[in-house]
DNA sequence: AAGCGAAGTTTACAATGTCAACATCGAGGG
DNA sequence: CCCTCGATGTTGACATTGTAAACTTCGCTT
């Protein structure tokens, strides 16, 4: 498998910027071989430094994993803005935009968010993870919750709910996605159908 | 923490039947600590074996995980079955039961639930497991497609959004009630709602 | 110019999965 | 009745990993 370990300089003692190199390198084996080959000698190797060095930046590995979700919080966040502005531009309800952008991250970069949401070995007491989880939920709110001015505002449970089911209905769907689980029934699905019909399908107002 | 080691026994030199013996420990290391504390050492640990005797009966740590998430799932079956029965029983529709059924099912037994749906090492090759996943995908399929005889049949597509719409919904809150993410909402709820009523209206007709 | 502290390295240790060689024991065939 | 043979356990070993401690290098400040 790759290994990948490019270095034509002399390798000087100091690295530069071994923080962000690291980052990088452990945002690449998430993408390539999965959240549980991302060790913290792993990411080392992969950008030619010790298997110690990376303490200095991240304290441990939960340190790096957490600071690693933390930047797939804030991508995520900007994707799910993207989606409320191109729906309010074409007038389009909020939610299957946000559903569709929520999937497609999901889909385009399944080892982050595999981190993001599945790993047990998250700081969320870290602020930087903090902020950017709270980024990503006031993103998803608003795409939410952006409803046709009609009838009177529901109670603060029917509100919730809404927000829930929605959130509910898009996470399981990726994860679920993501795991393999709908295989099944997407194979069996009409021609001309897939993914982006069948979730297009759910999202649709008929079913919400 | 625990560590229990219970062995008043002289300790023969075979155990009698090590294979349940280990399958009954390692659930109780998933509930109390969590899947990633569930390894081989550690079960056979519990069971005052040797370190290498579970190879005998799994194979290695996937085979283990494996046939515990087997166990998980036929569980898992029998809960959607019951609460397939119980609303047939009452009239009630099918799919807030089974709702119901499946969110419980990820609360009480929330390591069980976590190792069948958030591990990756699960062997999904295994004739044992595939079983008990067909198992409980038909007791899902049967609880959701319990439709009042109404309207015309839908399409293809539409019913097999309306069932992974349901699935999606209730995998979504069990998988993010889990993981916590719902904390904060569920703390702002009005006083008198909790997780159940909120996933009551999630399920209600009106939301679906 | 000096040296101080951040950034890297080396060494070491405990835990784990896994393999190989060996020990024990019970059941079934002579 | 015994005896052997295969399933079941044990011991020992090895590579990998996270993590801590001691040491080294080097850019920046005073």
């Amino acid at each position: 498998m790759g290994e990948i370990r490019v270095r034509e300089v002399p390798r000087r003692y100091h690295h530069g910027d071994l923080r962000a190199a690291l980052l990088e390198a452990a945002e690449e084996i998430i993408e390539r071989d999965g959240v549980q080959a991302l060790t913290l000698r792993a990411a080392a190797r992969a950008v030619g430094v010790s298997h110690a060095a990376p303490a200095n930046h991240f304290g441990d590995l939960t340190g790096l994993l957490s600071e690693l979700a933390a930047i797939g919080y804030r991508r995520f966040a900007h994707a799910l803005q993207a989606a409320k502005s191109s729906a309010e531009g074409s007038g389009e309800r909020g939610a299957p935009a946000m559903g569709r952008a929520y999937v497609n991250f999901a889909r385009q970069q399944a080892g982050m968010f595999a981190l993001m949401f599945r790993s047990e070995r998250l700081d969320m007491s870290r602020p930087s993870l903090r902020a950017a989880i709270d980024e990503a939920r006031q993103a998803l709110r608003d795409a939410a919750s952006m409803r046709p001015k009609d009838a009177a505002p529901p109670s603060p449970l029917a509100r919730a709910a809404e927000a829930v089911a929605l959130w509910s209905l898009v996470h399981g769907f990726a994860t679920l996605l993501l795991d393999g689980r709908l295989d099944g029934i997407l194979s069996a699905l009409p021609a001309g159908d897939d993914v982006d019909t069948l979730l297009a399908a759910i999202l649709a107002p008929r079913h919400r």
